[in-house]
DNA sequence: TTCATTCCTG
DNA sequence: CAGGAATGAA
């Protein structure tokens, strides 16, 4: 069996011992990396012969059992731990004068001529100088990012790899982060992510493959001309066949490639094919080279295609035939389960209005938008649409069930997988936590609004980010457009692959009809809008804010909040009142029917100033009736020296309550004025 | 007790 | 304007 592949070699070679290594190497790897793949027998083709050669002349480090798994294994942890010192010596400097004497190769015992080895080494010298060229060709592509030298020796640095690994230490830098994205992915998107993670599976195994030949390359040739350093090499070498091929973890699995060959080694197989290639190669020493580069060039292209197609084909099964998502004709993309997503549609005529009140919108409502109020609950944030400017009374809802951006940067709410799959863990988190400084407590953290802070998990909450996005659309404008681009990327970055360049009328599209924006937090904007709901209403009921506010999920938390804003109010409203009863009866004033307030009022300007300062907005005549009545009320308490009794003002605030009137409908889907 | 509101403080 | 204590109604 050892010698069953021997005869083939061309005859100098019945010159070497037995090649007994070459068999050993088939009998002693696992098929994963090598069972079937053309380039791995041709690597091992290419490799065997400079082993034999090596092998009559220098010293093993292993010599009994060079490849056997137990000591390649035990190899493998030395050399992980002594990589950066082991390889060391290789430096440039050696290198070159390595290179420089090959005369340092030794006559061995077989009777290989020194003639014989000159003409060798300079003829691999040429090859690599070639191979590398082809490498670096390779390095800048995009998969080079995946040639990080993991089948490199980090101090090889020949004259030409040194160049290389310059650029092979920025392609590491560049992996990091790419790694650090994988987990973050698939808190992202569960399914997707994990047809996603496979690919990218896949994808790195074959980057990770074609580094590993390059290193193997590399290898050769410094087997070829750094005898002296064999030491070194041998344990270099011994690792390559360890990381690739029996490194724990590492297990290849490429559906797409021959280098993830399942099936059990077929000897007889493998033998014709090596012997096939080692009888070409040795025929034809001139092609070697292109043969390599060609074989590389092709399993390179069939391997990225077969990613790109399964990339595709995935993509378009989450985006367009996913039963969870249809597209519609306005540029919808609405889910049919509870964790359903109502987009905008455009334009405003043709809108519908999805109120998450019992009290039915002026405009009309869908069907979904029904659906959606039977199944919310109470504590359930609202659905609610995003409102628009004055003039588009009854325009466009931006509505969604759940918030989603959650541990996650705020410009990533337009991934509908991550969307659905962040609403259902903030569902779960929301409800079930029974830790209420966790998230819930971090969503009833008004103060945090404009104060944004470190904490990742103060980020979705950042209302600088809402305010943003809402402050920053001119009015009557498209919405929710803004974090498209970024989205875009996102998405393509959760598939971990390198940025594609789309097609603009396709994917791109389809990801823009995904984007929403989601309030889950007041804003300034809100804040403003409540103050000018105050000119109608001192005490809004819980369906009045929902209904004026159903742009943002009215957890209790954002409820508590709006119910004290106009708390905070009413106590201005009230102090004011008082202060200004006070103020009338010092000077002078001696009847009630002389208490008034008109625009010119002080106390007017006063209110005004508190709830209208921008003063762009008309304040209601009846909010100056209500204003003088109360301040009357504040008058004649004070008159009648009421106000001895600590709670003087709850008569006054029973009377005022029941003024209140409607909010105007238009303060539905408007920010300000 | 719970909830809503007011009062007080920063 | 928010947080928290105080208050009062249910």
């Amino acid at each position: 069996m050892h010698h069953s592949s021997s005869s083939t070699y061309p005859e100098d070679r019945t010159e070497n011992p037995p090649s007994f290594l070459h068999n050993n190497t088939y009998k002693s790897s696992p098929p994963q990396s090598n069972g079937g793949s053309l380039i791995s027998t041709l690597l091992q083709t290419t490799i065997e012969s400079k082993r034999t050669l090596q092998e009559s002349t220098t010293a093993y480090y292993l010599p009994d059992a060079p490849m056997s798994s137990s000591a390649l294994t035990n190899l493998n942890q030395v050399d992980h731990h002594s990589r950066s010192t082991t390889m060391a010596p290789l430096s440039p400097a050696s290198q070159a004068s390595i290179g420089a004497s090959p005369t340092r190769f030794r006559p061995n015992e077989t009777g290989l001529t020194q003639d014989w080895m000159l003409e060798l080494v300079d003829r691999h010298r040429a090859k690599r100088a070639r191979v590398e060229n082809i490498i670096r060709g390779m390095a800048g592509s995009p998969l080079s990012v995946y040639f990080t030298g993991e089948g490199f020796g980090e101090g090889e640095t020949t004259p030409t790899s040194h160049l290389q690994s310059e650029m092979l230490e920025n392609k590491r830098k560049q992996r990091v982060p790419q790694h650090q994205d994988l987990p973050r992915t698939e808190g992202v998107s569960g399914k997707s992510t994990d047809e996603g993670h496979t690919l990218r599976k896949q994808l790195q195994t074959m980057q990770r493959l074609l580094g590993q030949l390059q290193a193997r390359f590399i290898q050769v040739y410094e087997n070829q001309t750094n005898e002296s350093e064999e030491e070194d090499h041998h344990s270099t070498w011994n690792k390559e066949y360890v990381e690739t091929e029996t490194s724990p973890g590492e297990v290849f699995l490429d559906p797409y490639s021959e280098f993830n060959n399942k099936m059990p080694l077929d000897r007889g197989h493998l033998g014709w094919k090596n012997n096939k290639l080692t009888d070409y190669l040795h025929s034809n020493p001139d092609n070697e080279d292109k043969l390599l580069a060609d074989i590389l060039k092709y399993e390179l292209s069939r391997a990225v295609n077969s990613s790109v197609d399964s990339i595709f084909k995935n993509i378009s099964h989450t985006f367009v035939k996913s039963p969870q998502l249809h597209v519609e004709d306005g540029g919808m993309v609405e889910t049919d389960d509870e964790t359903m997503f109502l987009s905008s549609r455009e334009p405003a005529s043709t809108s519908t209005h999805v109120d998450s009140m019992s009290r039915l919108p002026p405009c009309s409502e869908s069907g979904m938008a029904q659906q959606l109020q039977e199944i919310q609950t109470e504590a359930l944030s609202l659905v609610v649409q995003k409102p628009k400017s004055m003039t588009r009374p009854c325009s466009l809802n931006l509505t969604v069930k759940r918030p989603l951006h959650f541990y996650q940067p705020p410009f990533l709410h337009n991934h509908p997988t991550a969307l659905q799959e962040n609403h259902q863990v903030l569902d779960n988190v929301k409800h079930n936590s029974s830790h209420p400084d966790t998230i819930g407590e971090l969503q009833c953290r008004p103060s945090t609004m404009g104060l944004p802070t470190p904490e990742i998990v103060d980020l979705p909450w950042d209302p600088v980010i809402v305010r943003s996005k809402v402050t920053s659309r001119p009015p009557g404008s498209p919405q929710a457009h803004q974090p498209m681009t970024t989205g875009h990327h996102v998405l393509l970055e959760s598939l971990g692959l390198p940025h594609i360049k789309m097609d603009r009328g396709s994917f791109q599209s389809m990801v823009k009809r995904t984007s929403y924006v989601l309030n889950e937090s007041l804003t300034t904007q809100h804040l403003k809008k409540a103050k000018l709901m105050f000119f109608y209403t001192r005490y809004p009921s819980s369906n009045v804010l929902k209904t004026f506010f159903s742009d943002v999920q009215l957890t209790r938390c954002i409820t508590s909040q709006l119910i004290k804003w106009f708390s905070n109010f009413r106590e201005f409203y009230y102090i004011q009142m008082e202060k200004f009863a006070r103020q009338a009866r010092v000077e002078g004033v001696n009847s009630v029917k002389d208490v008034a307030v008109s625009r010119d009022s002080e106390l007017f300007r006063a209110l005004n100033m508190h709830y209208n300062k921008a003063n762009d907005f008309q304040v209601p005549d009846r909010f100056l009736e209500v204003a003088e009545i109360t301040l009357q009320e504040f008058y004649i308490a004070i008159t009648l020296a009421r106000d001895s009794d600590p709670s003087w003002k709850k008569a006054i605030y029973k009377v005022i309550c029941k003024l209140d009137s409607d909010v105007p409908t238009e303060f539905k889907a408007r920010f300000t004025t």
